[in-house]
DNA sequence: GAGTAGATGTACCACGTGGTACAGGCAAGG
DNA sequence: CCTTGCCTGTACCACGTGGTACATCTACTC
């Protein structure tokens, strides 16, 4: 391969450094990031060891990236929750859908790995751990009080919806049982949510 | 340290491999097995990783049985779970007092590391991952049925009683907030099971 | 067209890894 | 006492790792 002509066409999109971080993400995200060597990932996604390190200073650099980016995700639902007017159920169900596809799940299993590690208390993080449960249940917890309800009874409510959502995941993950999950999920639903 | 004197005084119990497997189990749910290196382990435990390999074959093979270990307090807990008269939320409340002790919590983060790498389907984890969900709705959907309601009823409920389980765990593993965490349990309980 | 800065490839290095060879130590049994 | 079989420690090996040095290539700007 001399390669001779320069052919951009397929360059995707972003920085070289976006292209290297989402590819990363990717293949993360379907191979798990327990045993990734940065050569393996580097041939994986077509480029070299080198450039990862270049572009990301260090694999623990990259790992950080990869954490953050997780984490943006995580936010940028979160922000999408607190800026609609709909109430929490429905944006649960449209999560719920979200899920029958299955590169969402993939992308979520990669999330239930660095939850693993942020409650491991691993540095780097720190961040993913604030983000983790607080802001999700005041969220929902400011909905539930503004239908009505006592505030502490909101607050449990909302991080009994909080745990519900992310064991049926869990359940979800390791069983691929999508209706059986659903049927759980909707139990839930409709005792909590009577309308 | 020439180690003169045989001292078997503190020989804790079990055959050498026994309490090295243990040993591992202690050290892998303080730390993590993220990193595990055979030799950080044995320094660690106070032996080599000669007697590691010597013992278990290689560090697959130990790695192996410590999810296998997991694997196994997985099955008694279930089996106490469905040989014991009680109904299975006060199972759950039980279990949920057992948790206030952190050398508990840091097990059940272990167990958590280990699901991330089930649920990633890892050679090896093939039989937790069986382990996971089924038998655990089977024994408390039966428990439901007894107490009158129709089977899929009792499975959606159990299955989703599992889920808050595990979600509101996570929740704990993350916060440490044990209150809060048992404010949502309570929550659930007294919403669905009326007793 | 020369210069410049970002990006990429090749070759290399030191290091820690899992695993092995081998030489014992230590008890039980003849 | 000598053998036998389980253990354990020391030294070593080949390998893959993360990271670096350096040469290059490719735009873009003047």
């Amino acid at each position: 391969m001399t390669s001779s002509v320069p052919d951009r066409p397929p360059a995707p999109a972003g920085s070289p450094r976006d292209r290297l971080l989402a590819a990363t993400v990717e293949h993360v995200a379907r191979h798990g990031l327990a045993d990734l060597s940065l050569r393996a990932l580097a041939d994986a996604i077509g480029t070299s060891h080198r450039m990862l390190i270049y572009h990301f200073g260090s694999k623990e650099g990259l790992l950080a990236e990869v954490v953050a980016a997780v984490e943006a995700g995580q936010r940028e639902i979160l922000a999408g929750l607190a800026a609609s007017d709909e109430p929490a159920p429905v944006a649960v169900r449209r999560f719920w859908r979200g899920l029958t596809d299955p590169a969402v799940r993939e992308h979520e299993r990669l999330f239930f790995e660095i939850v693993a590690l942020a409650i491991q208390g691993r540095p780097g993080t720190e961040r993913l751990r604030e983000t983790l449960v607080e802001p999700w249940v005041e969220v929902v917890a400011a909905d539930g009080v503004r239908r009505g309800l006592p505030p502490d009874v909101a607050r449990a409510q909302a991080r009994l919806g909080m745990a519900v959502t992310r064991g049926l995941l869990l359940d979800l993950l390791a069983t691929d049982d999508l209706e059986g999950v659903d049927a759980a999920m909707e139990l839930f639903l409709a005792a909590f949510v009577p309308e």
